[in-house]
DNA sequence: GTCTATAAACAGATAGAC
DNA sequence: GTCTATCTGTTTATAGAC
């Protein structure tokens, strides 16, 4: 019950098939709203300023304003855009009903490890927006009301009785998968001075992660 | 061209040994900076205002000014400590020459799950403040220019060349181990909705976490 | 050292012309 | 629909009295 998209993407500006740019309403609104993404991304919405955000887009506050009513409203269009985004897509790959847990596993990290290496603010953003507004995501995603995981608990389950895995609840095997895969992109800008990793150096600890970290949750199933 | 000390620590407060409070200097100073990491742990430094942190010392604006110079400062100080405190923690326990690998795991889940729980607005702020002021980190912490890991890889090699341990880089494990372990505290807001995790069951969860965790990891490091 | 009062700058939002 | 100009409320920061 949740598409309902309080954002409008960003796709129709491209549907218009024509050459000369008309220049009218829809993509101006698609503009404005991909600007605001990247400022929000970047800055988080207490630290974006709206005037940035009218800069970038080409356009005056005045419109922002026309189009979205407040600054609230678009930084929450954005919000609900990336968490939708991104925890459907976690849940959806660890509900799968089909694939075995091994799989989703080795799925799930080279699914998350490739988006968030494409969309470098996304862990970030979502991290820093829970914290200093809590009570957003309940208010923009109540709808959800998703019953904790039960596919893979039963799948879970089903492995402990026939003695091929330990046993671990749901909630542990997914919060631990989420921050092992996260948190390299939310620690990011510590990585060089803790670490070492700069640069090239990301790319190459990260290819790794791809199966060192698979490996490591698996091998720790075991019975 | 005031500023001295950018940061004061709480401790002197405490070591006035008298009983009549001369509500002199360092006490006002303390109670400035206690009320300022109250409210920027709560709030982010981009959302907190230096009202609301006068207000909750008991002084006023001007008062805050006059012994940390500015907002930002004031936010570095907060900053610095809190970062101060957990990483060297954290790389302290993994590096300790002494203790074996799994000791460290297990070490480092207990000690860090009750800072957590003690301290509950911390990983979210630090979450926070490195998304939103990247350079900071390195700005302040510049000094610690730490080689990344070099006993506990030292303990990884020599554990793989006795074939008691598969082979993994120690940034690979310092980094799962982080995640696995803060992501639940900077996920806090939203593990009722997508886990059903609220007030007690959250404790509960902890719990379990505290042997749940160490046992998957040393699980996955065996060969 | 601590206060009151206020400056100075800014940011979000609106009015109204085109 | 888009702009310029402006209002209104905040927010950091300072001046100056006590």
């Amino acid at each position: 019950m949740r598409i309902n998209h309080t954002v409008k993407t960003t796709d129709v500006a491209a549907s218009r098939g024509g050459d000369a740019p008309p220049a009218g309403d829809q993509e101006t609104r698609d503009r404005i709203l991909a600007a605001a993404h990247r400022v929000f991304l970047r800055q988080g919405t207490a630290k974006a300023r709206t005037q940035e955000i009218a800069d970038e887009a080409g356009v005056n506050k005045a419109l922002l304003h026309y189009y979205y009513g407040s600054k609230a409203a678009l930084a929450d269009a954005v919000f609900a855009h990336h968490a939708r985004q991104l925890l459907p897509t976690i849940f959806g790959i660890l509900g799968d009903p089909v694939r075995d847990i091994p799989t989703k596993i080795r799925d799930l990290v080279r699914e998350q490890i490739a988006f968030q290496r494409a969309n470098p603010y996304v862990a970030g953003f979502l991290a820093a927006e829970l914290h200093v507004e809590p009570d957003r995501i309940r208010r923009l995603m109540s709808a959800h009301g998703t019953p904790p995981h039960p596919v893979l608990q039963q799948q879970i389950d089903r492995a402990v009785a026939a003695g091929t895995m330990r046993a671990i609840s749901a909630p542990q095997l997914v919060i631990t998968l989420m921050g092992a895969t996260l948190l390299p992109f939310i620690m990011r800008p510590m990585l060089g001075l803790y670490f070492g990793l700069e640069g090239e150096a990301i790319e190459v600890f990260l290819d790794e992660r791809l199966t060192v970290l698979p490996d490591l949750i698996i091998a720790g199933l075991r019975p």
